[in-house]
DNA sequence: ATCCCTGCAAAGACTTTGCAACGAT
DNA sequence: ATCGTTGCAAAGTCTTTGCAGGGAT
């Protein structure tokens, strides 16, 4: 209830179309692909392209609505971003996601990399991949 | 002086078009695409086409002699993989890479995922991005 | 001589762009 | 009515596959 906002406050609309990606993604716990989130959406805006998921897609993750993760089959998957949280883990049987924060941890590491290389690290990338409590029982 | 013999313990031909292309990633302290390697490799062996490179690269990030990353362009990097360090920070600028290892801050912050997700976790991708000192001396 | 490897061309997967019609404001 | 947005088709990347000739062992 609070991204629709968002959008309009960068002077976008608010179409069906993009209501109806947005439901999708904050219904699914998973990373979705972009042509998951087409057939989902379909079923309540049929006359969605796939294009449109892409450029609504994009358009969500510059506003940080939305986070882009990768997914070992090359394509990128979709979920929902929690503010303060911008890692995911991803479970590699059903695709859930759940979103962590890195914390002291990433900070320690990135402190020592940077000593130790001479970097000056500006960005990260940090995802792990693994089985989710659910797949993990069966 | 050692990648040959792990290619050829695995069945595998020491080819010229193998050399020409593991001669270029191991000089290269940067993390090059598929097309730049195809481009130097290319003087020492005109004949050498794309296909290669990749069915080259391909077969050597299974042996473990090298490893994928991510670009922000979106197609993949290569660099010589070092026994024991898993992990490299890049340079957004020149491209150098370095690797370098997650250590116990990594252990320390997937132990905190995994008890707090429950998610049992087997694989990560942790890469940084960042600017390199002699790049920041400019 | 065997069998893997190479190179070309073609195909495939994912994503972006051009353009006219459409729809939110 | 305006101007962002959509959908279709086409194009663009990056990467893989098919196949006949060539090369390493």
């Amino acid at each position: 209830m609070e991204w629709q906002e968002r959008v309009a406050a960068n002077g976008c609309r608010l179409t069906s179309s993009r209501k109806a990606i947005m439901e999708v993604v904050q219904r699914a716990d998973a990373a979705l692909s972009p042509q998951t989130i087409l057939q989902q959406a379909k079923k309540t805006h049929p006359k969605l392209g796939l294009v449109t998921v892409y450029r609504t897609l994009n358009l969500m993750a510059e506003l940080g609505l939305v986070r882009r993760v990768h997914r070992e089959d090359g394509c990128h998957g979709y979920v929902v971003a929690t503010p303060g949280h911008h890692h995911v883990v991803v479970c590699r049987d059903c695709g859930r996601a759940v979103e962590f924060s890195g914390g002291d941890d990433l900070d320690a590491l990135i402190a020592r990399v940077e000593s130790s290389t001479g970097y000056q690290v500006e960005d990260h990338l940090l995802q792990l991949l693994g089985i989710c409590a659910k797949c993990r029982h069966t």
